[in-house]
DNA sequence: TATTGTTATACTCTATAACTATA
DNA sequence: TATAGTTATAGAGTATAACAATA
């Protein structure tokens, strides 16, 4: 049924956004209890896992483009997350616009106490995929990120 | 770089969640401006295209399950929908606790209108990627979905 | 008792605009 | 004037629990 309704439009189950969608909540069902469990938000996961991943400090302008949060947003989160003990926001040395977020020792042990856990999780997704399937969904979502 | 902090966690990059999140953004920002030019958010278009699908009756479960919204979300956002004459909202013959949702010729006018717009957009999409990726996209985000 | 849906509540995120400070 | 970030505000969605009506 590729146009159920007659209205010109493709059957819902055709939808990209509906299926990128259904896959992502497969996959978020299994790690929101976990985050549950340590008292992160989604959102908050992932601007921890954001800092985490290398040692430079970032701006709140580049870790929104990142994470796909907006401004005001982060804004607020990182406000939350500071008052946590999770991140540090630095004014930048020669820019005094920009603020530079590092994640905190305390932000490092968090993000470590939850990655054993979710690394068995992932792991437990992978497995229940063919061999390689992860690697070519990989690149053919990076193309359709890269469509604009 | 597998795992840049030293945390046992992956590389931001390889986390599913994120890429399969990015590459709906990057879907979305090609979708929501003409969604907006009807006047109708992401979730409700989601709700108006699974009811324009078939022309068979949904329960508010049912339809809970195909959008992926909870059932508080969608019971606020059904009365809306019924005000402004796009859906329909009646008792479910033979048990009084269902209610039965269709689309209503106003609604379907909505679909039939946004749709050439929308076609035109998602082959833009098409045509950026390889011959045959798309396909193979649908193929493994559904097998990500069947997971649980 | 279990199921279907609604209402209540609190919280978070989205989105835009206005504003401050700095460049 | 442009840029970086914050604050203000409105609106929508998420999530859980409590509730009413029906099965």
């Amino acid at each position: 049924m590729s146009d159920p309704g007659g209205l010109g439009i493709r059957d819902f189950e055709r939808s990209l956004p509906m299926a990128l969608l259904r896959a992502r909540e497969a996959v978020m069902r299994r790690f929101r209890p976990l985050l549950a469990e340590h008292g992160v938000t989604e959102q908050q996961w992932r601007v921890l896992r954001a800092l985490a991943d290398s040692d430079s400090p970032k701006t709140i302008g580049a870790l929104a483009d990142r994470t796909l949060l907006l401004g005001p947003s982060l804004s607020r989160m990182l406000a939350t997350l500071d008052e946590r003990g999770l991140v540090l926001r630095t004014p930048a040395p020669g820019d005094a616009r920009r603020t530079e977020l590092t994640i905190t020792a305390h932000g490092r042990r968090l993000v470590a106490a939850i990655a054993p856990d979710s690394e068995r999780r992932y792991r437990s997704i992978e497995d229940r995929l063919e061999p390689g399937a992860l690697d070519e969904l990989y690149r053919l979502l990076d193309h359709v990120a890269a469509i604009d």
